[in-house]
DNA sequence: TCTGGGGTCCTAGGACCC
DNA sequence: TCTGGGGTCCTAGGACCC
């Protein structure tokens, strides 16, 4: 059996954990810029406040309803996620961490009750240790461990927030009262597609045609279908640290036209993201940067432009990685537009310690010892205090974070004084 | 004035190879 | 008059996830 193990929205209920006069009051978490809300208690969500509303077209809603705005703060909830993520893995080694709220566990060789004990235990376990709230959807595959995660968390309450698809008839009704949408897996263009044919639920995807899903949907959309109908083609995949690629992508405050402008921002994300790239002890061969307008302006023209590009020899310099993302940028800018938006992802990662010696290299060791000073004395003094010379000297870039909670757990000066 | 950011996997088509 | 068949690798783009 597969059990998928969900926070319940765990970015209010982080928050929560150190606030606990705010049980029963409405939350909302903003993103990076308290751009837009990602999270919501509850109580935020029967108000009506939808998923990644924008800030600012609902700042009078927060305040007439009294709802409690925060800032996100990723450290924390970082850190609490690696708390709840170990208390899961000290019922059983088989998990898979599947986001940052969210693991698949697999349980073999038990029975039925002992899986549901265990469940139970675990729900227990992290609300006592960390004062956050978890679902538990239990079923025979990962797809369908999913639904039953929908529905533990539709008819939770305190004692009961679990969920086990273990029966035919459960399986069928599930299936029925899903709506295709809501299934892992199906985005808005599937289900678009899907409607056309008429498929509304889950229980009307899995009767099609094997090949019309192949054809429509993919590999993907094939092992979807078997997985709902009970047929596992989905296991916990093993834990692996190191990333396939590495991304910094930023909005800007202000729209950006110029080139002498768009060359300092993507310098400074190439120099985030080689960073990122040190820690993980990787160096990449390609890179991929993109620039676009501003979706949401109307009446604004739309336009994304990107470029990938084959670095000659791998590499994790930060030097060597701005100068190739500038040499793209300049082949897709454009000039006369404005840009809203742009990022950088590093790809073909490999590790440093297996470096492929090219032919044209240059001679890079003079960087390695250059990155790992200016390395050290991020470590020592704080974060980019030596910067590239097309950087901004004065700043990295700004992120508006008005209501920032503390981090609790994880500096020492902003723990919780009891008295 | 104001709308995150960071990932994974798959496919089609082009450019090669023998 | 008449021109095969079977591969690989790379890239761009699409779709999805949290």
């Amino acid at each position: 059996m597969f059990a998928l193990i969900d926070c319940n929205n765990f970015y209010a209920s982080c928050e929560r954990v150190f606030q606990p006069n705010l049980i029963d009051k409405p939350i909302v978490v903003l993103s990076n810029n308290d751009g837009c809300v990602i999270a919501r208690s509850d109580e935020a969500k029967s108000l009506g406040i939808p998923m990644g509303a924008p800030a600012f077209k609902y700042k009078k809603k927060f305040e007439d309803n009294k709802i409690e705005v925060f800032s996100s703060n990723f450290k924390l909830y970082g850190d609490m996620s690696n708390r709840v993520m170990s208390i899961i893995a000290q019922f059983t080694p088989n998990i898979e961490i599947y986001s940052i709220d969210e693991a698949f566990v697999k349980f073999e060789g038990f029975s039925e009750d002992i899986i549901d004990q265990k469940c139970r235990e675990i729900i227990e376990t992290v609300m006592k240790w960390t004062g956050i709230p978890i679902s538990i959807g239990l079923a025979e595959t990962k797809s369908l461990a999913k639904v039953a995660n929908r529905i533990a968390k539709k008819y939770s309450n305190e004692t009961r927030s679990f969920y086990s698809i273990n029966k035919n008839s459960k399986h069928i009704k599930a299936l029925k009262n899903i709506n295709i949408k809501d299934i892992w897996g199906i985005g808005l263009k599937n289900e678009k597609k899907l409607l056309k044919v008429g498929v509304k639920s889950g229980f009307d995807f899995i009767r099609l045609p094997d090949n019309w899903v192949k054809r429509n949907m993919s590999i993907i959309g094939l092992k979807l279908k078997k997985e709902l109908e009970g047929i596992p083609t989905l296991d916990i995949v093993e834990e692996n640290n190191n990333k396939k690629s590495i991304a910094t992508t930023r909005s800007f405050e202000a729209e950006i036209s110029s080139l002498d402008d768009l060359i300092e921002r993507i310098t400074t994300f190439a120099v985030v993201a080689s960073k990122k790239l040190r820690t993980q002890n990787s160096e990449c061969n390609m890179i991929s940067i993109y620039i676009r307008s501003n979706p949401f302006k109307e009446n604004n023209e739309r336009y994304h432009f990107s470029l990938t590009g084959a670095l000659p020899f791998s590499t994790n310099s930060s030097i060597e990685i701005s100068k190739f993302a500038i040499k793209l940028l300049k082949k897709i800018y454009h000039k006369g537009k404005s840009y809203k938006k742009a990022g950088i992802i590093l790809m073909g990662l490999t590790p440093e310690s297996i470096h492929q010696v090219s032919f044209f290299e240059k001679d890079t060791k003079k960087h390695k010892k250059l990155m790992e000073s200016i390395d050290n004395i991020d470590n020592k003094y704080g974060l980019y205090k030596v910067r590239l010379a097309s950087q901004d000297q004065k700043r990295i870039w700004k992120m508006n974070r008005q209501n920032l909670s503390r981090n609790y757990t994880t500096n020492i000066e902003e723990v919780l004084l009891v008295s």
